[in-house]
Formats: C-alpha cells, structure tokens, sequence
DNA sequence: TTGTATGCGTTATCAT
DNA sequence: ATGATAACGCATACAA
C-alpha cells in the first residue's frame, strides 16, 4: 500500500493481476472486456479509490471532455439560466463546462478564447456572431468545433443556436406601434461589437418605417447593461422635451432599470409612459406592472447549443444550425400613447 | 514545417536552436534566461504559433492552474455576481475557474466535486459548511485544498470567507420587531444539510426569544429559490388566519415571489403586510416599494475567496477564516405593524 | 546559463 | 479478450 500518492493504473492492474491496458478498456469500454475480470478489475478501483489522472488522460487521448463557454456577462439571469441547462447537458455527456465571462469587452473575450483553447478545451460556445477575425481564424486554424448561440441570422455560415433578434425586435415594435406610440425612446446596449444589440435595433427601425416613421422619431441611449445605467439612461430620455411616450429597453435589467427612473420622475407607467424590456427573465413579472417583454427560451437554447458541441466535437462534420421562436409578451407596462402633447 | 498538427516544445527549440529544457523555461521562469536567447526562443514561438499543450504540462507539472467552484444555482445574482469575482481574481493570478451548479442537491455536489477533483481541479470553492463527512474525508484525504464561501462560524475547523448569517438575520429580525411585529412568517430554503437557512433561522428565533416570543408565534414554510416557489410559500402564509404581519424570507428572491403573492391577495406592503429579504441583490431596488434586506458584500467575498484558494494552493499551510460584515438595509417594505387583529 | 535524460499516467497499436 | 509497449508533450533534477 503506497500511501501519500494516488493510485494508477500500474496499481490497480497489479491489484486485479490484469494489465494496464484492461484497467483502461474497463474504464473506457467496459463492454468489450469479459464480464468477470470487469468486476475483478472494479473491484481493484473501488478498494483502492483510483480515479484516473486527468493530465495523462488529456496527454494520451488528446481529449479534456471539457468545453468552454464565454459569456458577456455572468451577472444577468438571462446567460445564467441558459447556462445552467448548458452545464446539465454537458454533464449527461460525460463533459464539463468552463465558464469565463468577458465583461461585454472584445478585448478580453478574445483573451478568454486563447486561454480556454489552451487549458484544452475541446469545443467552444460563444454568444453572437460579432468578433474579429483573427478570433475566428484562430478558431478554424486550431480546428476549433464552436457555436453561437443567443443569435441566429440565415446568412452566418457557423452553426448558431438563437433566434432572429431582429425579427423578434420588430415584432415588439408593431405591437408598441399599434397602441399609437409615435416617439419612441430606446435604452439600449452598446451596438458596436454587439450584434443582438445592433440587431435590436434594426428590428425596431424597420417597424417604425414600415409605420412611416423615421429615425427623427426614436431617441437613442447606449448603456451598460445594468438596472443602474439603465435607469440613468432612461432618465436622460424621459426629460428631453418632447419626452418619448413610450421607452424601449434591450433587455428586462434595463427596462427594470427605467421603472425606476419613471418613478422617481413622478411618472406612471403605463399611462404617462410605457416600457418594454426583452428576454423575459424572471424580473419582467416582479415589476408592477408586470414587464411587456419578448419571451426567449434560454434553457431550450442552452440544451441545443451543448448537443451541438458534442456533436460536432464527435463528428466535426458541421452541424447545421437552429433557429429557435421567440414570443411577445404583453403585460401591463405597454398601453396606449397618451394623448398629450 | 509538419502542418496538420501542432508544434511542440520539440519544434520550438530546433526553430530556435536551443534545447527543450530551455524553451520550457521561457515559459515559465524567463527571469533565468540570458534575454538574448530568450529573445531568439520567443521569435520561434510566435513564427510557430507554439502553445504549450495543456495535458502534457499538466501531467509533468502535476498542476493544471484550475480551481473549481460549486455554487446551488448559476441563476440568481447572489452567486453570479460572487462568482464573476472569483474569476476576476483567479484569471489575475493565472488561473481558470470551473464551475458547476449542484441544483441545492448534496447528492448532485458530491458528485461534481469529485468530477471536478478528476478534472485536475488544484483547488475548490464550495458555498456553506453543510456537506457530508465521506466528502470532506475525500477531500482531505486527497489533501484538495478547499475553501468554504458564503458562511462564518468560528467554531469551524475549516477555512471560510463568509459572514454570520445567524447574527445577521437575529438583526434583521430586531428591527423587525422594534417597528411592533409580533405574528411573523417565514419564507426559507430547505433548513436540511443548508446552514446558511438553518442559521438564518436560528438567527430569527435568537431575536423573537429575547423580545419574549417562542416558536409558536412563528409560522413556516420551506420552499425551493424561485420567485414562483416564494409567491406560493407567502401565499400560504398570507392565507392563514391570524394573518402574519410580517413576511421575512430566505433570501431577496423569495420576498419578490412574496410581494407578488401580496398584490394578488391585495394587500398593501407594508401597510397590510410587511416583507423582508435577505442578500441586497439588484431586484430589491426594483420592488415596489423597495425591499428592506441584509446586505452582503458578494464580490468582496468573492475576491477574498479567490486570493485564499490561491494561497492554499501555492502554500498548502491552511489560511485564516475571514469574517465579513453584513449590514441591515432599511427601505419600504418594512413598516409599522398593523394594529387590527 | 544551458543541455541531457528521465518520469509523469494514460491510451492505443499491435500482437497473441 | 487480453497483454506488451510505444507514444503523448512537457517539466525538472542533475550535469556541464
């Protein structure tokens, strides 16, 4: 009994009076050893508590069973529960998820990326379409088996599991637009390096012309996505002159955000001025009134993105991609423009 | 120039003209090479697109950089935001942060530290002293150093960053009854193989006792972190006769889950019924009117956690326990009891 | 300061 | 079905 280190193969195949290589086929394909030394060999592990050793593993199978995902942020129901159904999947596959968040910040996305490649990640996930190209030609050089998820767009050549934030945007945007809003105020992300931001956007232009509004008629604030800046941000649009009759949030953390600012302002919502956000994470039905908002299946997005990562890390034969529905949620912070000038 | 595959140290060091052994230390100690060498080996690197295979360092250093953290749930602020911090300090210091979520299941955690020890964690961060002895004999066994985040107790053995839940909650619940409450419900997570809800617990009956009170004048309902279950806990509460006049719960989740169930049963907060929450997450500034809560100082914990994890690495000698503080927050949820029976 | 040589623990190939 | 053995790529003790 060698006490102080960990148990190996060598001991665990001397213990059972196997080789190595049983110890390691009753490990990794139990069904292709004889029935009786499989017990004899689980039976070594089990009293000598061996677990193989990761590094070694990794070294001979070139494998981690490890994969990476980067979010923007970690801070925000909306990753995290998608997350979490990401995590659940992987495990049911025997992998492990690393997570790292990037801070909405290119720079140190990019950084994350190299540095997962490096711990040995096998394959990726990464949130939205926009990135430098040298990231993805790093990713395609090194043979990286990646997906995007939280966006989708027909005419991306990578696999993406996500929806048409665009469409989805704009589909919010005609139900505003029918209840008699004509100035419109947005509380946004940063739209540069952000496509669903970006995308967001375009989706709310292309309901206002197709109202025959023009971009004279939207107010505009970028911001940080917090309940903080979101409240600043809507603030600064709800005491321009004319004030916007109605705020549109990029997310539920900003549109949570801007309930606060209408409220400080004396301001009632819906009937002074009307708020939507976007995700419908679980903030939307705690507000009063509960959030108008576009409901996004994260958990189902996170489960399809984690199959398609070990699919594609099994197969390397590029998956095609999936575009999930989203769904307008009317409650009780969007009503009727007031009449008011 | 062999294509297909990645270079080695082999590769870098014939680029270079210097030996394996040399090219390592370039790596990690280059304070010991001549700079002129160090010059030409980098240059080898950098024409090559040389990363060091993960595996191969991991196996002959016996040390992947990696630490892993097992928080209940990825979906709720409390430990997303501890958990960005972590990050944050580990990534400064070089290393990469694995995290699993056990769903509040002791099962679900003792299987993932185990997968998280196999994966080559150096160390792990585990929320609450509450776990099984066959675990922690595990983990000492296999000398994993570990430290536990999210409680203090001084009589624990093991090194903690966290704070007194206990005592922060008895304090709460004194302002609670210094405003005259005495019919109060409380909103808990599962008490069982929990301590923070134990102590949380035990905390709120430290201060009804001193006021005179006994369990009898405490109602109870269990219940799992969601803003659903929580809604349906108070409902339950808030149904009984003689209604409580207070709600405290677990933690700021469940109390918007509670105000949710208030407003349907129209009652006002706090005129009718008063609400507490635990954890000063962002949504308690969403609430209408604001959630009085326990603030915690989750990056700060964080932090700390991260740099102690990092030192029981590198030093082994087990580091002291650090204590943080909480502080009561007092907003509008909490008022005067109502004088009707 | 640099080079040589060995060990790290597994998996996989090739026999048997 | 099982065994022997050669990689796998790096770090490090020891030599020079």
């Amino acid at each position: 009994m060698r006490s102080g280190t960990n148990p190996t193969v060598n001991d665990v195949a001397t213990a059972a009076g196997v080789s190595t290589a049983t110890v390691s086929r009753c490990i990794n394909s139990p069904e292709v050893v004889q029935p009786d030394t499989l017990r004899r060999v689980r039976a070594a592990i089990d009293t000598l508590g061996y677990a193989p050793n990761f590094g070694a593993r990794a070294l001979a199978a070139k494998r981690t069973n490890t994969v990476g995902a980067i979010v923007p942020t970690l801070e925000n129901a909306i990753f995290a529960r998608g997350l979490e159904a990401v995590q659940r999947e992987l495990a049911a596959a025997g992998s492990t998820m690393l997570v790292s968040s990037s801070s909405y910040d290119p720079e140190q996305e990019a950084e994350q990326i190299r540095t997962l490649v490096a711990r040995g990640a096998d394959a990726l996930l990464l949130i939205g379409f926009e990135r430098s190209a040298e990231i993805y030609d790093f990713l395609d050089r090194r043979k990286i088996p990646h997906v995007v998820a939280w966006a989708f767009a027909p005419d991306q050549p990578r696999p993406a599991v996500g929806f048409d934030n665009r469409a989805a945007m704009r589909a919010l945007a005609e139900k505003t637009l029918a209840f008699g809003h004509r100035r419109i105020g947005l509380v946004t992300a940063q739209r540069e390096g952000n496509d669903r931001a970006q995308n967001r956007w375009l989706g709310l232009l292309d309901a206002m012309r197709a109202a025959g509004l023009g971009e004279d008629d939207l107010s505009l604030q970028e911001t940080v996505y917090d309940i903080e800046s979101g409240r600043a941000a809507a603030h600064a649009l709800l005491t321009r002159d004319p004030r916007p009759t109605v705020i549109m949030c990029g997310n539920d953390v900003l549109a949570a955000g801007a309930m606060i600012a209408a409220r400080e302002l004396g301001l009632s919502v819906p009937e002074d001025v009307s708020i939507t956000g976007f995700d419908d994470i679980e903030i939307a039905r705690v507000l009063t009134p509960q959030l108008t908002t576009v409901h996004v299946p994260h958990r189902e997005m996170g489960r399809r993105a984690a199959r398609m990562l070990i699919d594609m890390r099994d197969d390397a034969t590029a998956a095609d991609s999936v575009e999930l529905g989203t769904e307008v949620i009317l409650r009780g912070t969007l009503g009727p423009a007031p009449v008011t000038p």
